[in-house]
RNA sequence: GUCCCCGUAGCUCAGUGGACAGAGCGGCUGCCUUCUAAGCAGCGGGCCGCAGGUUCGAAUCCUGCCGGGGACGCCA
């Protein structure tokens, strides 16, 4: 990255200085920080680097910026170098090397986007995990679309990420999950089974029942009186894990894992993490219950691992999944996204995590606001206790794909979010999303009507590029990949977004001041084909890092 | 009461401690006989919640207060 490169010439210049004598030998801030000023008249990137060093170095900053400069090593891709009050160096690149990007960035097509930050290292992605006991809802759809987002990023950042989606295949949700559909398959059959009281009452559940019944006719009932059979439950939820993964893929979600919860307790990881707390004496009893001695480390209370009952909690059982994530499959580092409902979850889990003398910094939490389903003034409820669910399909249905995807990633995971259903249809034609897509429509259109002018463009003399809108164009283009890596490093996909519309507009203003096919200038609309064919091509990665479609026609 | 997140234009939101705070939507004015007007150009709009502090420099970091959302269960 020429960003990097620049940064690279700033600490080698600072270093020279000293050697030189010609600037006091203090520390240097590592890596020397540049930045992308504002204002275009201030180049394409600067340092504060003179502002930094003033204080210790006892000196102007105008003055080190003079020295910065002077040791600076030559390069054909910098224009022009100034430093400038109060203390900024700034860096104009050259327009040849710029317009030799369009080139560069056409070869590498799709890999254009790939740094490689990651070096391999290997990451795990767990997000939306909703239990099976119901469709997916519009807050899923929420953490599918930054979840996606996310691995899609990280991997183009070299790391090596699994994506995985982690449900309960057993315990309570279940087992009540199964008694409501035992109940609705009973009422098919005419018996007078009511639902239970803290059953699922969503209509869903009835149609559960009834592919039941379409499915395994009546073998499934039982004598009155008699629990739900197993065999119906685990058909309900293998049912609803079909939805849910057909909703996901929809959002353009792909897991590389499915991980059933039970397979904790197979593993044997659930029993070895709870012998390794016990050896270390963070295990207490206490009223009939085995409790998480947080209140011993940096917590003032502690949690119970194993209930009264018997039966362990869902902390506990986390804390044997991320044992298997950490020390069975090895993750350098996971990445958990939650809803803001299990933040108090987040503390005693990062202690486990240190108990088990890990660094609790491999695990990475993201915290995420929740979505609030609205349909005007109305307050939908999200539960799938009541009855009243909109399901993450009903939204995609309503609103389309993209948009959906482009809204959820719009918004930081720290805001939240109102999704008001007839604003979203209402706003259908104004998404922003088609703002962008349109873009690469646009550009589609153009590279068809191309003609005899399409000839040869793979020789066109990008040097021709010298108009303001294409090197503006051209600028944007090359902030892709430092955008990759803000994304990766934050763990922040909502800038994706606003970087499409950024780039989108870049070439709607070229569109407009450039005219791209013009037999009378052949030679330039070779090159200004080539300049759109590139846009078209970050265009399309960008939108395909959000799962969204890079339509050819709108 | 304790903890987490948020407070920026009329609305919805961006804004890695840097140079004159941005976008979309909405409002107003213009631009289609040349590659898609789902576009472009322009105008208007701001004590960056309030008060202190740190810093050469604060929307950004720290403290307090106010306002909104969320969590504090042997539910998940």
């Amino acid at each position: 990255m020429i960003r990097d490169e620049i940064g690279l010439m700033v600490a080698q210049a600072a270093e020279a200085a000293q050697e030189a004598g010609d600037l006091p030998a203090v520390a240097l801030p590592e890596p020397a920080a540049i930045e992308r000023p504002q204002r275009a008249e201030h180049g394409d990137y600067a340092t504060s680097l003179p502002l930094r060093l003033a204080r210790a170095a006892r000196a102007n900053p105008i003055d080190i910026g003079e020295v910065l400069a002077k040791h600076l090593p030559a390069s054909d891709k910098i224009e022009r170098v100034e430093v400038v009050p109060p203390g900024f160096v700034n860096f104009h690149l050259s327009q040849s090397w710029l317009t030799s990007q369009v080139d560069a960035i056409l070869t590498a097509g799709a890999t254009f986007a790939r740094i490689d930050i990651g070096r391999g290292q290997k990451q795990q992605v767990e997000f939306v995990s909703a239990n099976p006991t119901g469709p997916l809802h519009a807050g899923n759809g929420r953490w599918a679309a930054v979840g996606g987002a996310l691995v899609r990023v990280l991997r183009a950042a070299g790391y090596e990420v699994e994506a995985e989606y982690y449900f309960n295949d057993a315990g309570t949700q279940i087992e009540v999950f199964g008694r409501t559909l035992y109940a609705r398959y009973q009422q098919l059959f005419g018996r007078d089974a009511p639902v239970p009281e803290d059953g699922y009452a969503g209509a869903y559940m009835i149609e559960l029942a009834e592919q039941a019944r379409d499915k395994l006719g009546d073998s499934m009932l039982r004598l009155e009186g008699e629990p739900a059979p197993e065999e119906l439950t685990t058909f309900g939820v293998e049912h609803v894990m079909d939805w849910i993964r057909s909703d996901l893929g929809r959002l353009g979600v792909e897991y590389d894992t499915w991980y059933r919860e039970q397979t904790v307790y197979e593993s044997g990881n659930f029993d070895k993490v709870m012998a390794m707390l016990r050896e270390r004496d963070l295990v207490v009893e206490r009223e009939g219950a085995v409790w998480f001695a947080t209140s011993q480390m940096d917590a003032d209370k502690d949690e119970v691992l194993i209930r009264s009952s018997g039966l362990p909690t869902y902390l506990s059982t986390d804390i044997g999944y991320h044992y298997d994530k950490f020390v069975r499959r090895g993750f350098d580092r996971v990445i958990d996204i939650w809803g803001a409902d299990h933040q108090g979850h987040v503390r005693p889990l990062k202690l486990a995590v240190e108990a088990m003398g890990l660094d609790p910094d491999r695990l990475h939490i993201i915290i995420g606001q929740l979505v609030t389903l609205k349909r005007g003034e109305e307050t939908l409820k999200l539960s799938k206790r009541s009855g009243d669910v909109v399901t993450l399909r009903e939204v995609i249905d309503e609103v389309g794909v993209d948009a959906c995807l482009y809204f959820f990633l719009s918004r930081s995971a720290d805001v939240p979010i109102d999704f008001d259903l007839e604003l979203a249809k209402q706003q259908n034609a104004e998404n922003p999303v088609y703002y962008v897509q349109y873009a690469h429509a646009r550009i589609a259109r153009i590279l068809d009507n191309a003609g005899d002018l399409a000839q040869n463009v793979e020789n066109a003399d990008v040097g021709l590029l010298t108009h303001e809108a294409e090197l503006s164009l051209i600028r944007k283009m090359l902030v892709l990949p430092e955008l990759i890596e803000t994304v990766a490093r934050k763990l922040e996909p909502h800038h994706l977004p606003y970087y499409a519309q950024e780039l989108a507009t870049s070439f709607h203003d070229f569109y407009e001041k450039c005219r791209v096919l013009d037999e009378e200038q052949p030679q330039l609309s070779r090159a200004r084909l080539k300049l759109a064919a590139a846009a078209k091509s970050v265009l399309a990665t960008t939108l395909e890092l959000m799962g969204m479609s890079a339509p050819d026609k709108m």
